[in-house]
DNA sequence: CCGCTTTAAGCAACCGGTTGCAAGAACCTT
DNA sequence: AAGGTTCTTGCAACCGGTTGCTTAAAGCGG
């Protein structure tokens, strides 16, 4: 059995709140027994149990960070920089994957509630209306979705959308498939709502898909029989699994069809083709959220980070 | 506030024990009683507060995940798997990540030891002799790594590497660089007595390595000017780094040097070449990881899975 | 040397539950 | 109808800490 409070106490015949000031207000024990307790709680190998704090003093110093999947190589420096950046603030980041799951997601959050100060939500699949009344039972961060009056960090999407939009244009493309993400979510939303605008390009709209290789594997041959001579893809794994796609079918990126995706995640550097795409801010966004989460009163503070273009060889002039 | 046991029971007139009951031990409160409590506790949306019950039932029904990296893509299957099989079980899986760092790894420990009932460790970076001492505080089941007395769940990497090697044997390689990961990372070790075995081979080695594509892009020089054929790295990020590496040196791979990873991570599926790989089980790993933990007594049952070589298209006839 | 302020440590209630024990009520059995 | 069971519920201690209040000791000015 681990050593407790009273262990310690014992050991160094002082009374309980003594060693429990030791530790979480040592000003007010004096030096000499302050070096005693320590000594003692060293050699039992002591170490205050955080769970049991959290109890009374109602913060555990813990947060949780939900994610729609973990394979998704979006996700893994955004993770890592919300470890790091709360590390710095003497937080620990305990994370789970949803499996794009609703409802796993859901079960998640109340399980984290009590056990955290706070949760990160990273691109919910749940409805506003459940997010908000979850909202009771634990603060949040949202990233990449927008909710009244709920902090959040969200990445400037359309723009970067515009970006490469008019990229494409550039290159000479007219006619452009749009392959979306999945249902809810509200990167797919924004990315609809910037093209819609764009004007003198004609778009064919693909979804929803499931963002992985194997969504955009499905699709391929629906885009490659649409007449479309590039393609924005929800996210670069699908870009990539539609690249896999358009190859089996002897379709040539980007000689036939240029494709841009979203993210830039490391398959997509390596790729051949290496992958154009548009850059997200996934480690700011961690740390932002991070930041947003310890400042916030639970105002509703909100971040927008601007996106990048990154042109490289899954793009070229339209035959 | 969140509504606690005191709020319900008051709420319908009755002892928070009955409540208590009402919940974890049902049959014990008369039916009546029990519709009343949850019609109550569902009113005032109660739900039971796990750290506080944890406290005295000494059960969290968490567990926690240790990865070194996870943003190195052989992690999430394993994770995806792990927090599935826990989840049938009614258990909760907590990830952190120590970014390879083993001082961070024992402070991710401690957070974690009060608050689970035991922590996978995941290709950990720490000596064995502080797992040791750790394994007093929270029971550990270990993944890719031997520890005398504790549970384990290894990979056949030895087997692996032997299928590789004798794969580039049989296409006339002799002379092999090894270039290995991290110091203290037992796979590294198993792959490196796996080829001080093989006879009639010519090995070089390299290392230690950063197991990450940065790392397989630094070895490259190294490894182009040493004369070797084919190349067995220690894992996939480390490889396809490597092949990027030659590649910008102008050396073609399969033609001039072939290249074999391990893991079999979605990128080198995705690259071109395809990387030839030893594919690591490491969905079943995160499942047994959680079904020993669970089972075990605490007790050292070990199991080995077998791994695959996956033969695609970075490995070819000698030059 | 006295009374007053500081400082240090103990006491006990509390956080949100769980659980062994005991008491009262209802139900049988003969 | 008496005595023994079984059900149901309440009581109170406990899990591992924290913290407001109280008290005892030490420090200090005059």
């Amino acid at each position: 059995m681990a050593a407790t409070i009273k262990d310690v106490a014992r050991a160094c015949g002082v009374h309980v709140s003594t060693v429990s000031r030791t530790f979480s207000a040592p000003h007010l024990v004096n030096p000499a027994t302050r070096t005693r307790v320590l000594a003692a709680a060293d050699d039992l190998g002591y170490r205050p149990n955080r769970a049991a704090r959290a109890l009374t003093t109602g913060r555990t110093f813990n947060m949780g960070l939900i994610v729609a999947d973990i394979a998704n190589p979006f996700f893994p420096p955004l993770i890592k920089a919300a470890q790091s950046q709360a590390r710095g603030r003497d937080y620990h980041v305990f994370v789970a994957d949803t499996d794009e799951d609703p409802g796993v997601e859901e079960e998640l959050i109340r399980t984290f509630a009590k056990q955290v100060d706070g949760v990160l939500l990273c691109s919910p699949r749940l409805s506003n209306k459940m997010i908000e009344r979850l909202a009771e039972d634990v603060p949040f961060v949202v990233v990449n979705r927008r909710i009244k009056g709920m902090p959040a960090v969200l990445m400037n999407v359309a723009q970067g959308a515009k970006l490469a939009l008019d990229h494409l244009a550039a290159l000479g493309h007219h006619r452009i498939a749009l392959v979306s993400g999945p249902i809810g979510s509200w990167t797919s939303n924004e990315m609809q709502g910037a093209a819609a605008e764009a004007v003198g390009l004609d778009l064919v709209f693909f979804g929803p898909n499931q963002p992985t290789e194997g969504g955009g594997l499905a699709v391929a041959p629906e885009v490659a029989a649409c007449g479309a001579t590039a393609v924005l893809a929800y996210n670069d794994l699908l870009a990539l699994g539609l690249i896999e796609g358009l190859s089996a079918m002897e379709i040539g990126v980007p000689d036939q069809i240029s494709v841009i995706g979203f993210d830039d995640i490391l398959p997509g550097r390596l790729n051949r083709p290496k992958l154009t795409t548009v850059a997200m801010p996934a480690a700011a966004a961690g740390r932002m959220a991070v930041d947003l989460l310890l400042q916030s009163g639970g105002e509703g503070a909100t971040v927008t980070l601007d996106t990048d273009l990154i042109v490289r060889e899954s793009t070229g002039r339209a035959p």
